[in-house]
DNA sequence: TCATTAGTGTACTGCTTGGTACAATACAAA
DNA sequence: TTTGTATTGTACCAAGCAGTACACTAATGA
């Protein structure tokens, strides 16, 4: 069996460049990116059309809803992301590996500080109401999976509480200072700091006095 | 001498209902909060005619550089009150006095979470870069000037850098999220606990082993 | 009182916005 | 090769955008 023999779909996700025509799946991340560096308002259909090269035909024909809809798809796409990667590994897999996982794949996915939180920066404004309890439950979700691997490793639960407060929130705000100060540097030496903070919580309980 | 003695500017202040006239100072705030609100892309003229009641004649006479001029104004206007209220007062007082009086202070200007950070928030898209300058100039003066009150306190150069970026960053990462999950008192906590934490390496640093 | 300045309201510009309609094309399967 | 569907380009719409022009009124100081 050769190449040619694949399913057309195959083909074309082998050679992608020769595609004249796209697929919903492959346009999503292009607009995330878009909404991420240009903000909810600031992602105009315009901005959306030269990145993505499509029309708005197509546009429309993928998210029939609008803006809103693609705002609300990429929430999600973003969403299974890390509940694929940092959320359910954290809830189900051993607490010390767990947390360095969480902290490879964040510093992996935010491009070491270079590129900022989507969820964060839609928090942030009024106009992105329409989606505020898929943000609420991202960032819950987050602290609770990381407290929980922390209860499980032996953590006291207040403690446990303060300290995934402290490592998703740190996240976030090392994310705004490496992107205002230019210095992607600083996001990588935050993560460390953190990953030592939670880290000497852990052995502490490991080994109690 | 009598509230009627005043000169016409102390009388307007006095019963600043009647006032048929705006002054650029008293206009700055109100703007400020649309910016806050929506975003940079999200204040349009219209929004801020709307909340200032000011019609785009009085707006233009104050801000003849439009848009951008108002921004540009806000950043420097809330620099200004950082400045005087938690930068100034951390490069020149007490450390242990200063610092208190920057978590007293960062409680309420941000209304205890409930206020986000216009800095912050104009540091995450894109289309603020015209002001990338100030935004940056106003995070490395806060760092600095706690990391400077850290030292004379007596911590250690490299432990004070980590806990003052820990401390700006841990601001914004709390404001994202007490915004994101509609929780002020978390906000509250995180300060209470980055106030600790910084209590406990001066504590350290005054009495060494 | 009167001239000057500071502040205001309104009507207008040209451009961009999000969104719709629909005919034309690309594709997959029979 | 034909047929039905998925995808696309284009023209269009009303509304909103930032910004301009200018006549107007309010406040000030002489």
């Amino acid at each position: 069996m050769t190449i040619w023999d694949l399913p057309t779909s195959g083909f074309k996700a082998f050679c992608h460049v020769a595609r004249l025509v796209h697929e919903k799946s492959d346009v999503v991340p292009m607009i995330a990116e878009v909404f991420r560096e240009f903000g909810y308002e600031g992602a105009s259909l315009g901005r959306i059309t030269e990145r993505t090269g499509l029309g708005k035909g197509s546009l429309y024909h993928f998210f029939p809803g609008g803006k809103v809809e693609m705002a609300r798809e990429i929430l999600a796409h973003v969403d299974h992301w890390f509940v694929e990667n940092v959320f359910r590994p954290l809830e189900r897999d051993a607490p010390r590996e767990a947390i360095e996982g969480m902290w490879a794949a964040t510093a992996d996915y935010f491009h070491s500080g270079r590129r900022i939180c989507l969820v964060g920066a839609f928090a942030l404004d009024e106009t992105r109401e329409p989606f505020a309890s898929e943000i609420r439950i991202y960032f819950a979700r987050w602290i609770k999976a990381l407290r929980g691997a922390m209860a499980r490793g032996g953590v006291d639960a207040r403690e446990a509480r303060l300290l995934a407060e402290a490592a998703v929130g740190g996240i976030q705000g090392a994310l705004v200072l490496a992107r205002a100060m230019n210095d992607p540097k600083l996001f990588t030496r935050r993560l460390v700091h953190m990953a030592d903070e939670i880290d000497r919580a852990l052995s502490a309980a490991k080994s109690p006095r």
